[in-house]
Order: structure tokens, then sequence, then C-alpha cells
DNA sequence: TGTCATATCACCTATTTAGAGTCATTTTTC
DNA sequence: GAAAAATGACTCTAAATAGGTGATATGACA
């Protein structure tokens, strides 16, 4: 039985006493190895070339020029295979969002023990999306949609047509109704919805989570 | 020490085999207790209110006019202090997320076996989303933004403002620019989205995930 | 079972905004 | 110093929005 090459796991945190306890644990394990660790994004990207991590752990709060967001997209950009894990104190939920949006496949906080720790990274190398039960909850409510929603059945499925980008022509045609018809729906949930645009409706409508 | 009354576990699943061994795990539980179980969402949804479930196990391919989906929906309209775990078989892209935007919290497979059903009872009873790996990357995938996006810094800060509904006159405004440089770059960014209307470009937008 | 409210559908006439095409100048970036 | 990006201007056409009016169909409910 042939044993798989270690991951290549990436620190970037400028706590030396986080870095290098975090660099401890993975170590520590069979599977992980740290191939390097550094205390600013700006470092780490000059040398992603020759470390070739697997994973990334990246620190959010990051003193220099780059945070750990703006780091984890130009990451994502020049080694798009590279997993990365968001490390922080923090689970505001503005920021978890941009972070995600930013690459990350996990999140996970300082306070993590030994276990924590490599589990993510084990969770994270089978595939998945380390997280806390909290942020897993905060990302499942955002899709969630309003059920109380002003607007028709009618008025929803012309506002989906709107945000696919159709126009009036185009929905009268899908529906079978007359133009005159859809101006109509549209003239009731601009009303409903106080907006006096489509794109400003298609606003609303994610804003409020109507669609 | 005062035990903490049991959670009320309501049960929507046609197959009447996987009924009843999901009953019996959940019953095992100190933790949980099975208040009811049915065959289709109709029967479900009439005794709703003297079930009352703190947690709903709901089937998404369900015989008769109602699926799991729809039955969500009607039930977090209904009750929405309960959470619902969608059980399925499949772990399609598309019906996940149907099944989220409906108002599920959780998500796992019917070949959950005990350990796997009660840590998802757990998992959302403690505020969090029980869920596959293979469904959490696919959720924290889905907010990732494209890195190689066609359009430029200003391009997509223009964008922006479209998809919150701002016209040409307010996006000038806002960046202090005449009209028709706003014009200009809409053109430019219509003519690399290749759409031709706002709301297009928003579509276009998050397909692709400019934005 | 009638009636009331709402949703749905249709038409009309303005005015405003957006879109297509073409071109030119300045600023940044590499 | 070339290339890319950002800025600006003009014309003309198409589409969307604002404001009316009114007719059916449907469902809730007393």
């Amino acid at each position: 039985m042939s044993s798989e090459p270690k991951k290549r796991v990436l620190i970037i945190e400028d706590d030396p006493e986080i870095r290098s306890s975090f660099a401890m644990i993975v170590d520590s394990s069979q599977k992980f190895t740290v191939v390097n660790s550094y205390g600013n994004c700006e470092d780490a990207i000059k040398h992603l070339h020759t470390d070739k991590p697997d994973i990334v752990l990246m620190d959010v709060e990051l003193p220099g020029g780059m945070n750990g967001i703006q780091g984890t997209k130009i990451i994502k950009e020049k080694s798009p295979n590279s997993d990365i894990i968001m490390v922080t104190v923090y689970e505001d939920s503005e920021m978890v969002y941009e972070a995600l949006k930013s690459g990350a496949s996990g999140y996970i906080t300082k306070s993590a023990n030994y276990m924590e720790l490599l589990s993510a990274l084990e969770e994270i190398t089978k595939g998945g999306a380390p997280m806390s039960s909290k942020i897993a909850r905060m990302v499942i409510d955002n899709f969630h949609l309003n059920p109380n929603s002003p607007l028709t059945k009618r008025e929803t499925e012309i506002l989906q047509l709107i945000a696919e980008g159709k126009t009036y022509t185009q929905i009268s045609e899908e529906l079978f109704i007359s133009k005159e018809t859809s101006k109509t729906h549209i003239k009731n949930i601009y009303s409903k919805l106080q907006v006096r645009s489509k794109s400003e409706a298609i606003a609303k409508a994610n804003q409020d989570k109507l669609i």
C-alpha cells in the first residue's frame, strides 16, 4: 500500500504565536505538511509558484496593503486549484460573504483547537467546505426566500422573467398574454415594490428575497 | 438538573420502510420524539397546528400533488419556527438550491445511518445547518465570483450600480462622471457580455458570477 | 348564494429613459 | 511610447415608464 504524498499547507497569519501553533499542529499530521508561512499576503504571493500549496490557511485581518479577502482573490487567480480556508476571530456576516465571494472554501475561527484545525484540513481535502455551525446556518439562511411576498404568483412569475433579462414583448410571448397585460402586471409590481424600473425591481427582489 | 423537553420531530416520507426506520432511530434518542409521520405533505399540513413540530424530516420526492419543495414553502409559512431537513436520494444541484430557497435548513440523504440522522437533528437543534460535504461545497462554490471577468474595475463598479437599480444619471452623479461617459461604459459592458439591456446585463452578471 | 375584493387581462396617449452607432481626448499601465 | 482604460460628445431609434379607463374571472366569506 503506497502512502499518499502529504498535502502542502501554506499559512498566512501575522501573529507569530498563532502561526507557529498552527504550523505545529499541521506538521504533526501524517497527511499534511507546512510548505511555508508568511506574515502578509504580498510575500506569500511572491512565492506561490514555488510553494505550490494545496491548502492555504488565510488570516482575514492582515497588516499592510492587502487583507485576506483581497489576497484570496489574487491567490485564486494565480493558483485556482489551491483551496483556501479563512481564519478569523469574527463571524460577522458581511465579512463571511465577502470572503466566500473572493474564493474561500472554508471558514474557521482562530480559537480552533488541534482537532478542529485538522478536521477542517481533512474536510477540505475530501472536497467539502469546513465551517462552523453558525456560518453554515448563515449561508443556508441566505438562500431562503421571503414567504410573505406582497406579490401574487403571476407577478412573481413575471418578476422572475424580468430578472432573466426579458423584454415586455418576450414576457408576453412566453406567457401567451398581450404586451399590454405584461405592462399592467409590471406596473402593479412597481407600485407594490415602490420602484420605477426593471433593474430597481430586480434589486429590490434580491434584497427582499422575492425570487 | 432538569431535563429539557424532547424536540418534536415530524416525518414526511412515502416509503413506509424508511419512515419506520427513521422513526425508530429518532425515538431511540433521549432528546427527540416522533410526533407523527405521514406519507404525503397534504396530510401533514392538515395536522401541523396539533403536531407542532420543532423539526420536520421532509422527503423531496413525494407522491400526489405536492412535492417536498412546495410542502416546505407552505410549512414555513404556517410554522416558521419549525426547522426543515430535506431527505433525498439525489444531490442534484438545482434541486438542492430550490430546496434551500423554499426554506429548508438542512439536507441529508436517505442512506443516512443511525449516527448521521441523529447528528443532523443535534446540529439543527443547536442552530446549525446539517449537510453532506458535497452539498456544503456546492453551496460555498455558489458564492465564488469569477476571477476571470472580462470587465475592467470601472466597468464592474458600474455594473454593480446597474444591479442596484441606478439610472444613467444616478450612476454619473455617484461616480462624478458625465452621463455620456456612463453610457459609453455601459455600451462597452454590453458588448463584452453580449447583452442589450440593463436587466440582461444583471442576469448575465449573476449567471457568470461577475458581481 | 350572492357580493365584495382581488387578480387578471386589455386598450390609449403622453413623456422619459435607454440603446446603437461613431468618434475624439486624456490618463494609466506596462 | 504603444496599448489599454477612462472620459466625453453627438445623432437617431427603440423601449420602457406614467397615467388613465374599464371588462372578466376568481375566490373569500358572510
